[in-house]
DNA sequence: GGAGCTTCAATTTTT
DNA sequence: TTGAAGCTCC
């Protein structure tokens, strides 16, 4: 026990030692909270607690797994494998299978993942026949979804008048009827979306309490992570399991409360003392990620919120760096500004890529700066984005094996159905999901006797339809005969997948194949680990119960590239040096969540994690003007910079004051100039950073791009300014009256005069979209003038004069 | 049933 | 601008 807590700092001690009751801990960004999590569940064991009577819930299955590692090398793994410690989904969804008889469904039901959802949705929207303009899939989403995990039942949502208003109000009067019959249509497939999984699970304890009272008597004692993204499904069913024992322990940080739009509710965390009037609180306020400078700031935002549980988070590390705030004229010097800070850092500070992140707001922000990435040949991974299960190619296959052992799953079948193509098109399927829906049968059922239900077609389609049928009943003879791999090895010949994907040519094929070898792979390894761990059951029921929820990413890319992810994707992990870009208005906070007080506050929350994310650097950009929507739009630095303490903020960076409430891009050129050229080290100076160009680049690996067409298009450093890229500026004073009068000079020519001013070699000059540089040379006359220009962020360009929207300055 | 066209919208995301 | 989704035509 005492070899457990003998790295813990006193707080941490006693957080993890109080076991009485209730307990509240409150744990700041970097203060040890999974490792107070993880002693806690070590020093249950050794106190006698059997592993099956721990219940450790997690958001994610990442922080599960972590967990479960760390608590294998606190104890043993044995225990640790027994301990009932997983998402809340997985849990649940174990207990919902055990007792799914209870409410009338198989035990093997299926989970409908957000795609089957929506494609369910979409198909009730037709059937009910409404607009699908007004009645968009997305929103009628996330309304059930929202009501779900408030616990509104369908019959409640129609029931609630102040609901009803509100969907008049936004002219989706109808939204309870489709709800309702979603979840019909879900009961008739079997099957439970993840909000179910939740709500069932409470209406399972609602409605029984005696095996409520089973899994309370069994779950001694319970433990939840991020407790501040809890939402009132989660909270209840934590608190009837705790109900009889009150041993629970709740770990989470207000500050860092950044999912309400997903149905989390900060008021769970915040009302834990009222909602648990014995409970005892901890804080862990002691940051040991972080400078000193970068608590301090990050404290310094935070406090500008009023809904929070008062703390002080310290750092007793070094001061540090002071944090840098840098302006930008558009978001593609932004992105080369973050892009040459990076290389020049990691070449002074000998680090290593994967010390850096580059955060912003939203995905669309990614573009520019993996564009700076790759030609600043800095390796880069984009975080995030679409996980191994969502492929198109996995959900396909994996909807065969549902429906192996759920034929009534709708949205398997039609999945099944489209793909390999059998020559059964809409029409068809339309005419069987009618037969389905007015004879209340699934569609499976219409499937096995489709005259019987009035569906009618020529014979050719029957007997397709015949062949459909009796491939899918011919497999799943097999499927308890044969272990998860050998059976989807058959399943791909038999149902044509193999011989489909061979046809594919081209890149695209190429990686569909990986993929399905990687799921091939996966069940193999899935099937080794069970046989080496004495399980037989290497079914496919008992591979897919495992895999329902997995949709985290399985990234292996341990190799050394720089960080790329949303502000959110960033909550939970750390990095030495951190940017925050796009640091303006309507972009962070976001336009949206400007309009009430509540969002605001978790827009500065979000920007509080984004802050806490660095180590020993932080550094926050914007730019003045932004790509956006096809559109250049100009910006005002964010009203966060300004709640930020100006002592922790780096002399010489971008002045805040002048730029608010002036007209955005207002004639002050010392702004533009000034901003960008200090450095981390202090040297505040342009020539510092123009120096870095001649630095000897170290080779890196080019990072695959996300998409199978890398851009090649993005103009060249060489090659003048395009008219599309110059299109990007509308509000740029270049037009063909530019033409410049040319003074020779001794290499070349020396000067040009043209309507935007006089250029000569050597001078500055600022650019609308480069930003801040020098002329190195002046080539051509007329329409032909070229100026080759040193650009301070984006390195040397050669720019056609008539195009480039560019002025000098001093 | 698929290629190619038009249209329309455009935070954040895990399970 | 991108991209997804729907529509048309072969």
């Amino acid at each position: 026990m005492d070899k457990i807590i003998e790295n813990l700092n006193d707080r941490q001690k006693e957080a993890v030692l109080y076991n009485q009751g209730p307990s509240l801990v409150i744990a700041g960004a970097g203060s040890g909270k999974t490792k107070v999590l993880t002693c806690k569940v070590a020093c249950l064991l050794k106190l006698g607690l059997a592993p099956w009577n721990i219940l450790a819930l997690t958001f994610t299955n990442k922080a599960a797994r972590e967990m479960k590692e760390r608590v294998a090398k606190l104890v043993d793994p044995r225990s640790a494998s027994r301990l009932w410690m997983g998402t809340f989904h997985s849990l649940f969804l174990r207990i919902l299978r055990t007792e799914a008889a209870a409410f009338g469904y198989p035990s093997d039901f299926s989970v409908y993942d957000t795609n089957d959802t929506k494609s369910l949705l979409k198909t009730i929207i037709k059937e009910l026949q409404l607009d699908d303009k007004t009645y968009k899939v997305s929103s009628v989403a996330s309304r059930i979804s929202n009501a779900k995990n408030a616990l509104i039942s369908a019959e409640d949502y129609f029931n609630s008048p102040d609901i009803q208003q509100r969907d008049r109000d936004s002219r989706m009067p109808r939204v309870a009827q489709i709800y309702a019959q979603y979840v019909a249509r879900c009961r008739q497939a079997k099957a439970m979306d993840f909000d179910d999984i939740l709500f069932n699970t409470n209406v399972l304890f609602r409605d029984h309490p005696e095996i409520l009272a089973q899994w309370q008597e069994r779950f001694q004692y319970i433990l939840v992570d991020e407790y501040q993204d809890t939402n009132a499904s989660q909270y209840l069913i934590v608190k009837k399991l705790a109900e009889p024992h009150h041993r629970v322990c709740v770990v989470g940080d207000d500050s860092q409360s950044i999912y309400s739009f997903r149905g989390a509710n900060i008021e769970n965390i915040l009302k834990f003392q009222s909602n648990y009037p014995e409970s005892k609180l901890f804080k862990l306020e002691q940051n040991y990620r972080s400078t000193q400078n970068i608590v301090n700031i990050a404290n310094s935002l935070i406090s500008n919120n009023q809904n929070r549980i008062k703390k002080e988070v310290f750092s007793q590390r070094e001061k540090g760096n002071l944090i840098q705030i840098m302006g930008a004229m558009s978001d593609v010097e932004e992105a080369y500004m973050v892009a040459g800070k990076i290389a020049e850092m990691r070449n002074r500070q000998y680090e290593h890529w994967a010390d850096f992140a580059v955060l912003y707001r939203t995905n669309a922000q990614s573009r520019v700066l993996e564009e700076a990435m790759r030609k600043r040949n800095i390796p880069y991974r984009v975080y995030g984005g679409m996980s191994f299960y969502q492929h198109k190619e996995i959900k396909d296959i994996l909807a065969y094996l549902r429906l192996m052992l759920n034929p009534d799953d709708e949205e398997s079948i039609k999945r099944a159905f489209k793909y390999p193509s059998k020559g059964i098109g809409d029409t068809t399927l339309n005419k069987l999901q009618d037969a389905s829906r007015q004879h209340g049968v699934s569609l499976w059922t219409v499937l096995e006797s489709p005259i019987n239900y009035g569906v009618v077609a020529n014979n050719g389609t029957l007997n397709k339809l015949a062949a459909f049928r009796q491939m899918i009943e011919q497999l799943q003879a097999k499927v308890n005969e044969l272990s998860v791999y050998d059976f989807t090895q058959m399943l791909l010949q038999v149902s044509g997948i193999s011989q489909d994907m061979l046809k594919e040519t081209g890149v695209e094929g190429i990686t569909h194949r990986e993929n399905v070898q990687s799921l091939l792979a996966g069940m193999h390894e899935f099937c080794q680990t069970r046989l080496e761990e004495g399980i037989e059951d290497t079914s496919m029921a008992a591979y897919l119960s495992e895999v329902a929820l997995n949709t985290d990413q399985d990234e292996e890319d341990n190799e050394d590239k720089v960080f790329l992810m949303t502000v959110h994707a960033s909550k939970g992990l750390e990095f030495n040096n951190v940017f925050v870009t796009g640091m303006e208005e309507n972009i962070f906070p976001s336009q949206r969540s400007c309009e009430s007080q509540a969002e605001l506050e978790e827009e500065r929350r979000l920007l509080y994690v984004a802050i806490t994310r660095a180590g020993n650097r932080c550094a926050l950009s914007f730019a003045k003007s932004r790509f956006r929507n096809g559109n250049t739009e100009f910006s005002r630095p964010s009203r966060f910079l300004r709640e930020l303490d100006p002592r922790l903020i780096e002399q010489g960076s971008a002045s805040l004051s002048s730029p608010f409430g002036a007209s955005p891009f207002g004639s002050s050129s010392s702004y533009g100039s000034s901003s960008y050229g200090s450095s981390y080290s202090g040297q505040s100076s342009s020539m510092n950073l123009q120096r870095k160009q001649t630095y000897p680049q170290r080779t890196s690996p080019m990072p695959k791009p996300r998409s199978t067409s890398p851009s090649m298009n993005t103009a060249s450093s060489m090659s003048a300014e395009s008219p599309r890229s110059w299109k990007r500026m509308p509000a740029s004073p270049a037009t063909a009256s530019t033409v410049g009068q040319a003074v020779p000079g001794k290499t070349g020519l020396a000067s040009v005069q043209s309507s935007k001013g006089n250029f000569v070699v050597g001078q500055k000059v600022l650019h609308d979209r480069f930003g801040e540089g020098r002329i190195t040379s002046i080539e051509g006359q007329g329409d032909n003038c070229k100026i080759g220009v040193e650009f301070v962020h984006s390195g040397f360009k050669m720019l056609l004069l008539k195009f480039a929207s560019m002025r000098p300055i001093e």
